[in-house]
RNA sequence: GGAGGGGUGGCAGAGCGGUUGAAUGCGGCGGUCUUGAAAACCGUUGAGCCGAAAGGUUCCGGGGGUUCGAAUCCCUCCCCCUCCGCCA
């Protein structure tokens, strides 16, 4: 959410970033509004105060047992007034709101312009694409002949996008976790967090998943209860309500968590394989950071993502994202997109973004200044990375002639000393 | 699920419908004393909004009501805690 000050302040920058983003946003009707806001409150706040002084003199008035009864009859008129007014302030202010809650934030300078995802640009890449010799398999014929991947299953179980994981298989995606944490946790400075995976609707608000994304949520329906997207909105919750040291900072946590999408308005994509799921396994990493290093750290936050695939030795490339595919509350953003040989194109395994203070202002985290003044921290987050995406990359990268997959080096030591996964006798 | 208790400033904890933005204690900050520190003592110490400013206004869990006037009375919702029951 922006300041309304800054929107006031800044009319023509945040108007450019709505269209940047290709948003309807009727950014005049909020200023119109904010405007008759000021205007009834100013007026409320003149009576109020004139209700206040005579109120005051009434009770010594009545103390020395003079009549009132005049001013009484006076003030009560007054304050039928006041209440009028204010349910016009109240009203005015709820439409600000509505329409301020649903500003996106605005895009750094850095950012390309662009319309869509065509306008986002590559930075670098990493590793190079390796050459079969052979008709690389796509990760779900992979997994089915492994018999680690059972997606008949799942859709039994559940409904389609949901996958059952069996053996070796249920075996990766634990060693993926475990490794990946240990990552973040020993080498890049992380505190490791096993948050609630079901949110209440402010958690879901502050971190800007709500009101835009509802369809996206799976919802209790007897408790006000939503399945977390996302171990972002956890774990961002931390400190909601909070004003925390600034000699604290920056405080950096990261997560496993399964997470869980609707994919509503997604039929028909990626309905094979393990790319788009339901429910689906992720590390993320969250950073509260002072205001004034916030894009530094999205660099360290991205590498720290990065740090994973090379470790796995994972061919990517490192993609900014263009005005138009920016999310909703991110100012920029970084996508890491791993090699996937049987599509032969790079897929998306990783985002990390700088949310600047437009998460810390909904969910109200600020730091303290040994001034003793509370201002409002920067919150990022980037997935470290996605498990599901990694286990099908794995397979297809590291696929054999034999239809056997080779485990990388660094995962080895969690998978028991394993050094490759065989299909069934 | 049943019974009870409670939500007040950074924390703890008072508060008769009128000078209470709120006693008191702790903590924080400043000072006196001290070679230094501790102790003691003195002073000080909430936030939002409107306004160019002066100043005004709001806030004692949320919302509504009674009243000239509500932290204080009434209604309602939410949350937390304790005990009992059930349960991983």
């Amino acid at each position: 959410m922006l300041d309304l000050k800054f929107i006031r302040d800044n009319e023509e920058l945040v108007k450019q970033s709505i269209r940047d983003r290709g948003v309807e946003l009727g950014l005049d009707q909020l200023l119109e509004f904010d405007q008759k806001r000021r205007e009834l409150l100013q007026e409320s706040e003149q009576l109020k105060n004139m209700r206040n002084t005579v109120s005051k003199e009434m009770g010594q008035l009545m103390k020395q047992g003079e009549d009132v009864a005049e001013r009484r009859e006076e003030m009560r008129r007054v304050s039928d007034r006041i209440k009028e007014l204010e349910d016009r302030v109240r009203e005015a202010e709820k439409a600000v709101y509505q329409l301020q809650i649903r500003v996106p934030n605005v895009p750094h300078e850095s950012v390309p312009r662009g319309a869509d995802e065509s306008y986002n640009q590559e930075v670098r890449r990493w590793g190079e694409p390796r050459d079969f010799g052979f008709e690389p398999l796509p990760h779900w014929e992979l997994g089915e002949a492994l018999d680690i991947l059972d997606f008949e299953r799942g859709v039994k179980i559940a409904e389609s996008r949901f996958t059952l994981l069996r053996g070796m298989g249920a075996r990766l995606e634990r060693a993926l976790i475990n490794f990946m944490l240990d990552l973040h946790t020993q080498e890049h400075g992380y505190t490791e967090i096993f948050p609630p995976i079901l949110v209440n609707e402010q958690s879901m608000f502050s971190t800007g998943q709500l009101p835009k994304l509802e369809a996206e949520m799976y919802r209790c329906r007897d408790d006000n209860l939503f399945l977390i997207p996302t171990a972002e909105v956890p774990v961002t919750n931390i400190h909601r309500d909070e004003t925390l040291p600034e000699q604290s900072l920056p405080r950096l946590y990261c997560a496993y968590t399964p997470c869980f999408r609707r994919e509503a308005g997604s039929y028909g994509k990626d309905t094979r394989g393990l790319i788009r799921q339901h429910q689906f396994n992720k590390v993320e990493m969250v950073r509260f950071v002072h205001p004034d290093r916030s894009f530094d750290e999205l660099e360290i936050l991205t590498e720290n993502a990065e740090a994973v695939l090379q470790r796995l030795n994972l061919p990517y490339r490192v993609v900014i994202l263009s005005t138009g595919d920016l999310s909703f509350a991110a100012s920029k953003c970084y996508d890491l997109e791993v090699w996937l040989p049987s599509s032969g194109a790079y897929r998306e395994i990783s985002s990390c973004s700088n949310f600047t203070d437009f998460q810390a202002r909904r969910a109200d985290i600020r730091y303290r200044t040994p001034e003793g003044k509370s201002q409002y921290l920067h919150t990022l987050n980037g997935s470290g990375i996605a498990i599901g995406r990694t286990v099908a990359a794995l397979l297809e990268n590291y696929q054999e002639p034999d239809g056997s997959v080779v485990i990388p080096e660094s995962l080895v030591p969690y998978m028991d000393g394993r050094e490759r996964i065989e299909p069934p006798a």
